[in-house]
DNA sequence: CCAAAAGTGTTCAACATACACCCATGA
DNA sequence: TCATGGGTGTATGTTGAACACTTTTGG
């Protein structure tokens, strides 16, 4: 039993997940966070443990689900952080996900003696223990992954409209980009169904709708544009 | 007492970390691996325990050390791996690494009951557990990031040449560039610094040492090229 | 003098950027 | 009819890709 001995000289570690939720409200880029308890009133990410019989991914899937009510949203790993001292009361090895969710179909499911809160990711409270890192480098992970892969989509209804999807990228980029443009690469991509509906109430006009070509999504996962702001 | 019962009540799992250390030898790119002891022989990734004082990085930091004796080098986080039954024996949640070293400056450090050699990517053995998931990660993230950051130097020795620069890029990419172009677009960065010295031995007229410029260096891990095969 | 690798320039196509006007509609 | 946001085209500059010949020098 020389292996298993091996492994037993081995200190174990607490396990979290926290997740940095992005949504979008249709003018500015926000995210998810939750004030825990009475007697900690700092605001935090959503987290939780891993359960023994969960994948990591799945163990961040189950936390979304049980604190927010979504199920198969977008949800990519983002970092590990493990400071020693990063939960001052016990060490902590925490797996950061972020996550990209459509606002409107968000309903808490939190329990009273928590309260969520939707934030512009340009005007953060002070956030618990090292979870500001965890959300500056997920903003950075995502204008990457935004620029490259179509997964702007994933914050939007089904149905959309191009101007609501530049808002997106503004917000996203913190820049403003020029709309003409923005339609033509958009729509260079093949990747939108135009729809015979538009959009009513907002503008005297109205926009298309469009959505998002489903069939065509998966391949273009790996093989997009390139918005970088000019 | 209330916070530290919650602690209590979670389980903890066996961190480890795993690396995935590039080397380039003039031709290919290879990573090292190690086969374990007598029992198992299994090709496997370089690793070990996260001890109590450690961060992750510095603990990936210190097994690279203590295996190949580099320090020093180019090491980035790649990406925890959880499944549960990863390890068949005990869980364990390994946090993968990879590192970009220079050849020549290895020197094997393994205890003599650890074998370890230097496998083209092209050309893997049967490997552990998920490492080979870990290293295909790599394989992606190190030509993701080999087009947008300046880190193939990392690979070579301090003073090279244009042409073993670009073999290392036909390497990573597994193609081959247009010389011409190459040439133009890498000496374009302003990053070289052109020596008087040529490469004696290798061809008859001899090419051009050029070194990294240091202070340049480090804002251009920013912002640099896009190398994708043509 | 010849073989082998080093070094260099031009042309063309594709793409990104900058920019301005007309359209449709509800009030 | 007018105010508001929606929708479209063109000209220009930049960048990437394709491509071939001359140079150097050790043998």
């Amino acid at each position: 039993m020389l292996v298993l001995d091996q492994y037993k000289q081995q200190h174990p570690y607490l396990l979290a997940l926290d997740s940095i939720i992005f949504g979008f409200d249709g003018e500015s880029l926000k995210i998810l966070l939750v004030k825990r308890g009475t007697e900690n009133t700092t605001w935090s990410l959503m987290g939780g443990w891993l359960q023994p019989s969960e994948s990591l991914e799945e163990a961040a899937a189950r936390i979304l689900f049980d604190l927010t009510g979504l199920a198969n949203v977008y949800l990519e790993q983002l970092h590990a952080f493990g400071d020693p001292h990063r939960d001052p009361i016990v060490r902590t090895i925490s797996v950061a996900y972020f996550s990209l969710v459509k606002v409107a179909d968000y309903e808490s499911k939190l329990s009273g003696t928590f309260q969520a809160r939707w934030f512009s990711i340009y005007d953060l409270p002070p956030l618990l223990f090292d979870h500001a890192d965890m959300v500056d480098l997920a903003i950075k992970r995502l204008r990457y992954k935004a620029a490259q892969h179509p997964i702007g989509f994933e914050l939007l209804p089904e149905k959309f409209t191009i101007p609501q999807l530049k808002k997106l990228y503004d917000a996203i980029y913190n820049t403003e980009f020029d709309k003409r443009n923005f339609s033509r690469k958009i729509l260079s991509t093949n990747l939108l169904i135009k729809l015979e509906e538009k959009q009513k109430g907002f503008s005297r006009k109205g926009a298309y709708y469009y959505q998002v070509d489903k069939s065509k999504y998966q391949q273009a996962t790996d093989s997009f544009l390139n918005f970088i702001p000019s």
